[in-house]
DNA sequence: GTAGACCTTGACCCCGACGTCAACGCCAGC
DNA sequence: GCTGGCGTTGACGTCGGGGTCAAGGTCTAC
Protein backbone atom coordinates (compact mmCIF):
# COMPACT_ATOMS: atom_id res chain seq x y z
CA UNK A 1 0.00 0.00 0.00
CA UNK A 2 1.07 3.81 -0.15
CA UNK A 3 1.81 6.34 1.99
CA UNK A 4 -1.83 8.01 1.95
CA UNK A 5 -3.54 4.49 2.83
CA UNK A 6 -1.29 3.49 5.41
CA UNK A 7 -1.91 6.80 7.27
CA UNK A 8 -5.78 6.28 6.94
CA UNK A 9 -5.22 2.94 8.38
CA UNK A 10 -3.08 4.21 11.11
CA UNK A 11 -5.15 7.37 12.05
CA UNK A 12 -2.24 9.46 11.28
CA UNK A 13 -0.99 11.65 8.16
CA UNK A 14 1.54 11.17 5.64
CA UNK A 15 3.68 14.33 6.73
CA UNK A 16 3.56 12.02 10.22
CA UNK A 17 5.12 8.80 8.12
CA UNK A 18 7.59 10.58 6.47
CA UNK A 19 9.13 12.05 9.85
CA UNK A 20 9.15 8.93 11.21
CA UNK A 21 10.93 7.73 8.05
CA UNK A 22 13.65 10.75 8.34
CA UNK A 23 14.00 9.94 11.63
CA UNK A 24 14.68 5.77 10.47
CA UNK A 25 12.44 5.01 12.84
CA UNK A 26 9.83 3.62 9.86
CA UNK A 27 11.72 2.99 6.53
CA UNK A 28 10.24 2.36 3.18
CA UNK A 29 10.54 0.61 0.29
CA UNK A 30 10.59 2.09 -3.42
CA UNK A 31 8.05 1.22 -6.20
CA UNK A 32 9.27 1.99 -9.57
CA UNK A 33 8.12 5.48 -9.64
CA UNK A 34 9.56 6.52 -6.31
CA UNK A 35 6.76 5.64 -4.29
CA UNK A 36 6.77 4.36 -0.73
CA UNK A 37 5.26 1.15 -0.54
CA UNK A 38 4.56 -0.42 3.01
CA UNK A 39 2.91 -3.87 4.24
CA UNK A 40 0.89 -5.02 7.00
CA UNK A 41 3.65 -5.73 8.66
CA UNK A 42 4.71 -1.63 8.72
CA UNK A 43 1.13 -1.43 10.03
CA UNK A 44 1.76 -3.27 12.85
CA UNK A 45 4.55 -1.34 13.45
CA UNK A 46 2.72 1.80 13.32
CA UNK A 47 0.58 0.76 15.54
CA UNK A 48 2.91 0.21 18.57
CA UNK A 49 4.87 3.54 17.74
CA UNK A 50 1.32 5.60 18.26
CA UNK A 51 0.24 3.13 21.26
CA UNK A 52 3.73 3.85 23.15
CA UNK A 53 3.05 7.83 21.62
CA UNK A 54 -0.29 8.38 23.29
CA UNK A 55 1.51 6.77 26.81
CA UNK A 56 3.47 9.89 26.26
CA UNK A 57 6.79 8.03 24.91
CA UNK A 58 9.38 10.56 23.20
CA UNK A 59 9.57 9.08 19.29
CA UNK A 60 13.24 7.55 20.30
CA UNK A 61 11.82 5.73 23.41
CA UNK A 62 9.73 4.13 20.96
CA UNK A 63 12.98 2.67 19.07
CA UNK A 64 13.54 -0.54 20.99
CA UNK A 65 9.84 -1.68 20.76
CA UNK A 66 10.19 -1.26 17.10
CA UNK A 67 13.77 -3.41 16.23
CA UNK A 68 11.94 -5.88 18.75
CA UNK A 69 9.10 -6.58 16.82
CA UNK A 70 10.68 -6.34 13.33
CA UNK A 71 12.87 -8.81 14.36
CA UNK A 72 10.83 -11.70 14.63
CA UNK A 73 8.95 -11.24 17.99
CA UNK A 74 5.82 -11.68 18.64
CA UNK A 75 5.05 -8.43 20.17
CA UNK A 76 7.25 -4.94 20.49
CA UNK A 77 8.12 -5.80 24.15
CA UNK A 78 9.61 -9.28 24.21
CA UNK A 79 12.55 -7.69 24.37
CA UNK A 80 15.03 -6.91 27.49
CA UNK A 81 15.54 -3.76 25.44
CA UNK A 82 11.68 -2.70 25.45
CA UNK A 83 11.70 -4.05 29.18
CA UNK A 84 14.56 -1.72 30.29
CA UNK A 85 12.24 1.09 29.01
CA UNK A 86 9.10 0.15 30.60
CA UNK A 87 10.94 0.07 34.04
CA UNK A 88 12.57 3.67 33.20
CA UNK A 89 9.59 5.33 32.31
CA UNK A 90 7.95 3.89 35.16
CA UNK A 91 10.44 5.36 37.62
CA UNK A 92 9.53 8.52 35.40
CA UNK A 93 6.29 8.62 35.56
CA UNK A 94 6.37 7.75 39.58
CA UNK A 95 8.61 10.46 40.00
CA UNK A 96 6.68 13.09 37.86
CA UNK A 97 3.17 12.31 39.37
CA UNK A 98 4.47 12.38 42.77
CA UNK A 99 6.01 16.21 42.09
CA UNK A 100 2.35 17.47 40.57
CA UNK A 101 0.73 16.17 43.86
CA UNK A 102 2.89 17.88 45.88
CA UNK A 103 2.20 21.28 43.66
CA UNK A 104 -1.48 20.17 43.58
CA UNK A 105 -1.01 19.75 47.70
CA UNK A 106 0.50 23.20 48.26
CA UNK A 107 -1.60 24.96 45.15
CA UNK A 108 -5.06 24.05 47.22
CA UNK A 109 -3.39 25.40 50.50
CA UNK A 110 -2.79 28.90 48.43
CA UNK A 111 -5.86 28.70 47.10
CA UNK A 112 -8.23 27.87 50.46
CA UNK A 113 -5.79 30.67 52.22
CA UNK A 114 -6.49 33.02 49.62
CA UNK A 115 -10.10 32.53 49.41
CA UNK A 116 -10.36 32.69 53.46
CA UNK A 117 -8.57 36.18 53.65
CA UNK A 118 -10.47 37.51 50.39
CA UNK A 119 -13.91 36.79 52.22
CA UNK A 120 -12.29 38.50 55.05
CA UNK A 121 -12.32 41.18 53.51
CA UNK A 122 -15.05 41.22 50.91
CA UNK A 123 -18.07 40.92 52.61
CA UNK A 124 -19.91 44.25 52.64
CA UNK A 125 -18.88 45.21 49.02
CA UNK A 126 -16.97 43.88 45.58
CA UNK A 127 -13.39 45.71 45.59
CA UNK A 128 -10.72 44.48 43.61
CA UNK A 129 -11.71 45.84 40.10
CA UNK A 130 -8.74 43.46 38.47
CA UNK A 131 -11.38 41.03 37.25
CA UNK A 132 -14.64 40.79 34.87
CA UNK A 133 -16.54 38.36 36.38
CA UNK A 134 -18.10 38.37 40.09
CA UNK A 135 -18.36 34.47 40.75
CA UNK A 136 -18.27 31.45 39.78
CA UNK A 137 -18.50 30.45 35.61
CA UNK A 138 -15.94 27.58 35.51
CA UNK A 139 -16.86 25.23 33.00
CA UNK A 140 -14.19 26.47 30.19
CA UNK A 141 -14.81 23.66 28.01
CA UNK A 142 -11.27 21.83 27.43
CA UNK A 143 -10.16 21.75 23.67
CA UNK A 144 -7.93 19.81 21.80
CA UNK A 145 -5.61 20.56 24.78
CA UNK A 146 -4.06 18.28 26.51
CA UNK A 147 -0.97 16.88 27.96
CA UNK A 148 2.72 18.61 27.87
CA UNK A 149 3.96 16.45 31.28
CA UNK A 150 6.81 18.90 31.77
CA UNK B 1 20.11 48.19 41.42
CA UNK B 2 21.39 46.70 37.81
CA UNK B 3 20.04 43.46 35.88
CA UNK B 4 22.87 41.51 36.89
CA UNK B 5 22.30 41.86 40.12
CA UNK B 6 18.27 41.27 40.28
CA UNK B 7 19.27 37.97 38.20
CA UNK B 8 22.11 36.72 40.96
CA UNK B 9 19.51 37.64 43.74
CA UNK B 10 16.24 36.15 42.30
CA UNK B 11 18.37 33.29 40.82
CA UNK B 12 17.54 33.74 37.45
CA UNK B 13 19.98 35.09 34.24
CA UNK B 14 19.64 38.35 33.11
CA UNK B 15 18.64 36.60 29.79
CA UNK B 16 15.27 35.45 31.52
CA UNK B 17 15.30 39.53 33.03
CA UNK B 18 15.25 40.85 29.52
CA UNK B 19 12.58 38.17 28.02
CA UNK B 20 10.33 38.96 30.35
CA UNK B 21 10.76 42.64 29.54
CA UNK B 22 10.05 42.16 26.09
CA UNK B 23 6.85 40.26 27.29
CA UNK B 24 6.15 42.72 29.34
CA UNK B 25 5.82 41.60 32.33
CA UNK B 26 8.68 43.19 33.88
CA UNK B 27 9.16 46.16 32.40
CA UNK B 28 12.23 48.02 34.03
CA UNK B 29 13.34 51.64 34.12
CA UNK B 30 16.08 53.21 32.58
CA UNK B 31 19.20 54.92 33.94
CA UNK B 32 20.46 57.67 31.86
CA UNK B 33 24.06 55.52 30.22
CA UNK B 34 20.38 53.27 29.09
CA UNK B 35 21.18 50.60 31.75
CA UNK B 36 17.96 48.86 33.16
CA UNK B 37 17.14 49.83 36.65
CA UNK B 38 15.46 47.51 39.64
CA UNK B 39 14.35 48.13 42.93
CA UNK B 40 12.99 45.88 46.00
CA UNK B 41 9.62 45.85 44.32
CA UNK B 42 10.52 43.99 41.05
CA UNK B 43 12.23 41.52 43.16
CA UNK B 44 9.25 40.54 44.57
CA UNK B 45 7.38 40.67 41.65
CA UNK B 46 9.84 38.59 40.09
CA UNK B 47 10.23 36.20 42.90
CA UNK B 48 6.27 35.94 42.49
CA UNK B 49 7.20 35.17 38.86
CA UNK B 50 9.57 32.38 39.67
CA UNK B 51 7.10 30.93 42.56
CA UNK B 52 4.41 30.27 39.53
CA UNK B 53 6.74 29.10 37.57
CA UNK B 54 8.37 26.16 39.41
CA UNK B 55 4.68 25.41 39.60
CA UNK B 56 4.46 24.73 36.25
CA UNK B 57 2.68 27.79 35.28
CA UNK B 58 3.19 29.81 31.62
CA UNK B 59 4.61 33.45 31.93
CA UNK B 60 1.28 33.93 31.03
CA UNK B 61 -0.70 33.01 33.70
CA UNK B 62 1.32 34.46 36.29
CA UNK B 63 0.29 37.72 34.95
CA UNK B 64 -2.47 38.00 36.83
CA UNK B 65 -0.44 37.66 40.16
CA UNK B 66 2.18 39.70 39.07
CA UNK B 67 -0.65 42.88 38.20
CA UNK B 68 -1.78 41.93 41.47
CA UNK B 69 1.29 43.08 43.42
CA UNK B 70 1.66 45.94 41.09
CA UNK B 71 -1.37 47.20 41.90
CA UNK B 72 -0.53 47.30 45.79
CA UNK B 73 -1.72 44.27 47.22
CA UNK B 74 -0.36 42.20 49.79
CA UNK B 75 0.08 39.71 48.08
CA UNK B 76 -0.19 38.10 44.05
CA UNK B 77 -3.36 35.98 44.90
CA UNK B 78 -4.65 38.56 46.43
CA UNK B 79 -7.09 39.42 43.45
CA UNK B 80 -10.16 37.07 41.87
CA UNK B 81 -8.42 37.07 38.71
CA UNK B 82 -5.44 35.05 40.51
CA UNK B 83 -8.06 33.11 41.71
CA UNK B 84 -9.26 32.33 38.70
CA UNK B 85 -5.94 31.32 37.99
CA UNK B 86 -5.20 29.20 40.73
CA UNK B 87 -8.62 27.07 39.81
CA UNK B 88 -7.90 26.42 36.84
CA UNK B 89 -4.69 25.19 37.35
CA UNK B 90 -6.26 23.14 39.88
CA UNK B 91 -8.62 21.40 37.72
CA UNK B 92 -5.87 21.21 34.87
CA UNK B 93 -3.57 19.42 37.01
CA UNK B 94 -5.64 17.12 38.72
CA UNK B 95 -6.95 15.83 34.94
CA UNK B 96 -3.16 15.62 34.01
CA UNK B 97 -2.48 13.48 37.51
CA UNK B 98 -5.64 11.35 36.98
CA UNK B 99 -4.51 10.60 33.09
CA UNK B 100 -0.33 9.86 34.31
CA UNK B 101 -1.87 7.66 36.71
CA UNK B 102 -3.91 5.63 34.58
CA UNK B 103 -1.46 5.29 32.19
CA UNK B 104 1.37 4.16 34.92
CA UNK B 105 -1.35 1.55 35.63
CA UNK B 106 -1.40 0.45 32.17
CA UNK B 107 2.13 0.02 31.64
CA UNK B 108 2.70 -1.58 34.82
CA UNK B 109 0.41 -3.86 33.74
CA UNK B 110 2.08 -4.23 30.15
CA UNK B 111 5.81 -4.84 32.04
CA UNK B 112 4.08 -7.46 34.45
CA UNK B 113 2.68 -9.15 31.51
CA UNK B 114 5.89 -9.00 29.45
CA UNK B 115 7.99 -9.53 32.32
CA UNK B 116 5.88 -13.22 32.82
CA UNK B 117 6.37 -14.44 29.46
CA UNK B 118 9.80 -13.54 29.12
CA UNK B 119 10.75 -15.72 32.26
CA UNK B 120 8.50 -18.66 30.59
CA UNK B 121 10.31 -18.81 27.78
CA UNK B 122 13.79 -17.73 29.11
CA UNK B 123 14.71 -20.32 31.55
CA UNK B 124 16.48 -23.17 29.54
CA UNK B 125 18.39 -20.99 27.14
CA UNK B 126 18.53 -17.11 26.11
CA UNK B 127 16.75 -16.23 23.29
CA UNK B 128 15.75 -12.84 22.46
CA UNK B 129 18.17 -11.29 20.82
CA UNK B 130 18.24 -8.15 18.15
CA UNK B 131 18.98 -10.12 15.53
CA UNK B 132 17.44 -11.32 12.59
CA UNK B 133 14.46 -13.27 11.87
CA UNK B 134 14.75 -16.32 9.89
CA UNK B 135 10.91 -15.53 8.63
CA UNK B 136 9.84 -14.43 5.28
CA UNK B 137 11.48 -11.49 4.21
CA UNK B 138 9.42 -8.75 2.65
CA UNK B 139 8.88 -8.73 -1.34
CA UNK B 140 11.14 -7.24 -3.56
CA UNK B 141 14.89 -7.47 -2.50
CA UNK B 142 16.30 -4.41 -1.26
CA UNK B 143 20.07 -2.88 -2.30
CA UNK B 144 23.27 -3.81 -1.15
CA UNK B 145 22.17 -2.68 2.57
CA UNK B 146 19.56 -3.78 5.58
CA UNK B 147 19.06 -0.05 7.15
CA UNK B 148 21.20 -1.01 10.92
CA UNK B 149 20.43 2.70 12.20
CA UNK B 150 22.65 3.28 15.01
C1' DG C 1 -6.48 13.79 -23.31
C1' DT C 2 -7.48 15.72 -19.41
C1' DA C 3 -9.19 16.26 -14.70
C1' DG C 4 -8.19 15.33 -10.22
C1' DA C 5 -6.48 12.41 -6.73
C1' DC C 6 -2.37 10.90 -5.31
C1' DC C 7 2.65 11.04 -4.80
C1' DT C 8 7.54 13.32 -4.55
C1' DT C 9 11.15 16.59 -2.29
C1' DG C 10 12.28 20.84 -0.12
C1' DA C 11 11.55 24.56 2.62
C1' DC C 12 9.79 27.30 6.06
C1' DC C 13 6.47 27.76 10.40
C1' DC C 14 4.78 26.70 15.12
C1' DC C 15 5.03 26.58 20.36
C1' DG C 16 7.78 28.26 25.22
C1' DA C 17 11.37 29.86 27.63
C1' DC C 18 15.04 30.88 27.24
C1' DG C 19 20.74 29.89 25.57
C1' DT C 20 24.29 31.61 22.90
C1' DC C 21 26.80 34.38 20.10
C1' DA C 22 28.21 39.01 17.93
C1' DA C 23 29.38 43.59 18.01
C1' DC C 24 29.39 47.33 20.43
C1' DG C 25 28.88 51.01 24.71
C1' DC C 26 30.05 52.30 29.60
C1' DC C 27 32.77 52.47 33.61
C1' DA C 28 36.29 51.36 37.33
C1' DG C 29 40.94 50.40 38.58
C1' DC C 30 45.81 50.36 37.66
C1' DG D 1 45.14 54.25 28.01
C1' DC D 2 44.09 49.73 28.60
C1' DT D 3 42.04 45.69 30.48
C1' DG D 4 38.13 43.44 32.29
C1' DG D 5 33.67 43.27 33.74
C1' DC D 6 29.54 45.02 33.39
C1' DG D 7 25.70 46.63 30.16
C1' DT D 8 23.10 47.19 25.42
C1' DT D 9 20.44 45.34 21.11
C1' DG D 10 19.73 41.94 17.58
C1' DA D 11 19.58 37.67 15.66
C1' DC D 12 19.70 32.93 15.45
C1' DG D 13 19.52 28.08 17.82
C1' DT D 14 17.17 24.67 20.66
C1' DC D 15 13.80 20.76 21.30
C1' DG D 16 9.56 17.50 19.51
C1' DG D 17 6.43 16.38 16.48
C1' DG D 18 4.89 17.45 13.15
C1' DG D 19 1.71 21.47 9.85
C1' DT D 20 1.57 23.85 5.67
C1' DC D 21 2.79 25.42 1.39
C1' DA D 22 5.01 25.11 -3.39
C1' DA D 23 6.23 23.14 -7.59
C1' DG D 24 6.24 19.41 -9.86
C1' DG D 25 5.72 13.98 -11.29
C1' DT D 26 2.26 9.82 -11.68
C1' DC D 27 -1.66 7.25 -12.05
C1' DT D 28 -6.48 6.31 -13.01
C1' DA D 29 -10.97 7.09 -14.83
C1' DC D 30 -13.87 9.00 -18.00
Amino acid sequence: MRIGELARKAGTTTRTLRYYEARGLLPARRGENGYRRYDEEDLRLLHQIRLLQDFGFELEETRPFVDCLRAGHPSGDSCPASLDVYRRKLDELDAVIERLRQVREQMGAQLARAELEASAQQPPAPRCELTQAPSGRREQERGPDDDAVE
